[in-house]
DNA sequence: AATATTTGCTAACGAATGTTAGGTAGCGTA
DNA sequence: TACGCTACCTAACATTCGTTAGCAAATATT
């Protein structure tokens, strides 16, 4: 290992490993988990296939420890803030805000997770369902919570919570640090355009209920 | 052939290529167009894989069979929507009306659509790239048109659009003709939810520009 | 200096892939 | 009755797939 004083710990070991898991979630994302193969894969990391079985156990591996992450650090995080006693709306403001902190943070893994989980095993997809559900009723739960308060409009909660859902995982597509743009700037503009709407004003105040 | 008078034409020869490529969209969309194999999809149809191409010259044309219509329906439609003497607003509501109508119309397909267009080779998988970015750009001239008009708040239009886009694009996924809600219904709730927001009141009116 | 770990190699495996060749039974039309 | 077309079959092909076995060199640890 390199540039580790005493005490060696915890911090080395991963490195190489690392660093083959995000090329993969690179290519996943390009190609699809089913149609990279390991050799193209080898080929991105400069050795030849066989030499990737010495970092990991299989295919199948790589594309777990890109999702299961992910699915946690999402699914905590809602938790938390569903927990906090604030408004519904700032319930979906810090949920929609974290999500997207989240995902932008990671890009190819957050692509990868979206698109290509169900090429999971079957412990792993059937868990992964799950958790998606569940978070999926508990961004429900704060959307009832608010038409119920009058904070938000009455809406179908569930094609409401999905909507928003796949409006703010579709930013991995077009979200390029690069370009200076904040994760924190799209989360912004996000719960902006979803919360407010488009209207300059909601045209006839609250005429049709139906 | 069957039903045919005088002047057999055009019609007939149909029937079984179309119940394949159908039966080809919804195994796409399960597995993925890569995981699908031409044996799966033989056994979908009750026959052997070989027998597949009596009616199909490759499986790519599966693909392409799905998604080119597909594309120039939508494509077209919102050429004649944009071409409308009608405000920006109607015109945005027309829009997601008729991409609404088309994809729930055709679920299988609009997800293989989506999804897999990536392993189109490539004349058309360059076609189908410019052909959605022109579609992208189309409803983000509508949307500069009613931020200018007043009609929308000032937001970022490519954002925008492609939120927007990314949002009625979901619905397939959870969208189900038996459960007995139309697609019109479909796209009065989500032009409503995405033009006017969730919020009760825009909250402090127009303090906010920036 | 001896040892263990990491990182890579070549060669090869069995299985699965898309696809072709060549044939046949049934049916509608001439 | 003969012909042509549709719709299927069996057998097989070349290729690619994920993965294993066995080995070697470098690097880190003791």
């Amino acid at each position: 290992m390199k540039s580790v004083g005493i005490l060696t710990e915890a911090a080395p070991k991963q490195s190489r490993k690392q660093e083959l898991e995000q090329k993969a979630a690179l290519l996943f994302r390009e190609k699809g988990y089913a149609a990279a193969s390991m050799r193209d894969l080898a080929q991105v990391m400069g050795i030849e296939a066989a030499s990737l079985y010495s970092h990991i156990k299989s295919k199948e591996e790589l594309l777990q420890n890109i999702c299961l992450p992910l699915a946690q650090e999402l699914s905590q995080g809602l938790k938390e803030i569903l927990a906090r006693e604030i408004s519904a709306r700032e319930k979906l403001s810090q949920a929609l805000g974290l999500h997207l902190s989240v995902i932008t943070r990671n890009t190819d893994q957050s692509i990868v997770f979206f698109q290509e989980y169900r090429h999971l095993s079957e412990p792993f997809r059937s868990e992964f369902l799950s958790m998606r559900k569940e978070y999926e009723q508990q961004l429900m739960l704060i959307l009832r919570q608010g038409i119920r308060n009058g904070e938000f409009r009455k809406t179908d909660e569930k094609i409401t919570a999905l909507t928003l859902l796949s409006a703010v995982n579709s930013t991995p597509q077009w979200f390029r640090k690069e370009t200076g743009i904040t994760p924190e700037t799209v989360a912004g503009l996000l719960t902006d355009i979803l919360v407010n709407g488009l209207a300059m004003q909601p045209i006839a105040s609250s005429s049709k209920t139906k």
